[in-house]
DNA sequence: GTGCATTTGATAGTTTTACTATCATTATTG
DNA sequence: CAATAATGATAGTAAAACTATCAAATGCAC
């Protein structure tokens, strides 16, 4: 059996769809390396350009702007996972069991019963797309012009991914109050610890490389200690 | 008795002293302001000296960049804070009720009993200011220059204050494991979902207006109970 | 395979940002 | 009062973030 999941994008996002042709496609994959390499500040079209192999003005017919770029690479991210969540949690009666999947899978970190996620899916590079989300995800939406972005549902897809999280914490304890924001403040958490841990690492309890099972101890800890203490 | 508090900063900030005259003060004031009023991407130089009423060139006589400048503002804010928790807590000695009053300093939600904190000092706005750490004190940081940066100290106010909450934390259960990422995750946390609460208010369980009270349940239940639960 | 439409390439140009440099003028201080 | 430092005023550069135009190439329809 073959198949591939493809991930349709909020047309919002893009002037021409990338999904449409090879050009396309490489300003995607070439932009999540390029994020990577120097990250969001340095970044500009004209070096994407480069990259490619193409020009400047190629790319502003597919994207008006490079945060606009950064939106549909992070939203493709988040659809991504939400995907990955929704296949690994189907089959699964314990909603504790789901949440403890969630939780590797925002780590990236494999189960050991589980086959080890492809590290690459329409040929994005997923390990460099998870450094993005890291460094880069928070600058789609810490902008001046968040209301109108988010009028036009630009983030849908990180609100539908903690919307799905919030409803297995819900599932595991149904009085419990804070289920939204427990949802974001796990994902937001998975990302800056990971950040503090690689940069900043005095202001965590893990090691710069590898803390990542740490990180997880960490997490676990906090979501299910609320989950198990009384209600407000 | 009258006295005022002033808070030194990082040599490495600025190019010359802020504090030393009436402009670098201004610089900074205004600074603030405008970074509330219009964020940090859209704001430059040019329209600070607009707002001053002096020349961009005299702004980069104290400031070498925007970047710098926005260091500048949220050290001062995390030393504030930290000053702030110092003077709050002294005189306490339950453990617990220290960090109660570090979670309503961090929300800027006054306790009953203590007397309403100036919303100014050294001229500084800071409710301004304090918005500004809610909208853009992560990109001090979230930058590929980082690892330069921390090496000239530019984040220690920030580390110290995490650390001052960690040992806190580390006062109530010695056994807890994770008290820096705790510290840092409680201090973020605060600040996203503030975020979060005024503009995607869907990611909270907090109404848009007036929602730090229900913050503070939520962070309180968030933190104790990672205190009571048994240790990893 | 020719004709038509769409996409891309190549080039050019604009506005704004993020600086740096220079020199005269105005405060400050010893 | 003289020296020194800070500011104002003006100018200039390099790069970023676009927009515009037109020709060349490519795809696709019949």
């Amino acid at each position: 059996m073959e198949y591939t999941v493809h991930i349709r994008m909020n047309a919002n996002l893009y002037l021409r769809n990338p999904d449409s042709s090879e050009l396309g496609r490489k300003i995607v994959r070439q932009g999540i390396l390029m994020f990577a390499d120097i990250g969001f500040e340095e970044a500009t079209f004209k070096k994407l350009a480069e990259r490619i192999g193409t020009k400047e003005a190629s790319i502003y017919r597919y994207f008006e702007s490079k945060h606009r770029l950064l939106i549909y690479i992070v939203d493709w991210y988040w659809q991504w996972m939400e995907y990955q969540l929704v296949y690994e949690t189907h089959n699964l009666t314990d909603p504790k069991e789901k949440l403890e999947r969630a939780l590797h899978l925002l780590l990236h970190i494999d189960l050991p019963e589980t086959i080890r996620t492809s590290d690459s899916a329409d040929g994005i590079d997923l390990k460099a797309l998870h450094g993005i989300v890291v460094h880069e995800a928070s600058k789609a939406y810490l902008t001046h012009h968040v209301t109108e972005d988010n009028s036009q549902h630009l983030f849908k897809p990180y609100k539908d991914l903690c919307n799905r999280l919030a409803r297995m914490i819900q599932d595991v304890r149904p009085q419990y109050a804070f289920a939204r924001s427990l949802a974001s403040t796990l994902v937001e958490t998975a990302h800056y610890q990971t950040f503090f841990m690689q940069h900043l690492p005095s202001l965590t309890n893990f090691e710069p490389t590898g803390g990542a099972s740490q990180l997880l101890l960490f997490l676990r800890h906090l979501l299910f200690s609320a989950l198990h203490q009384p209600a407000v």
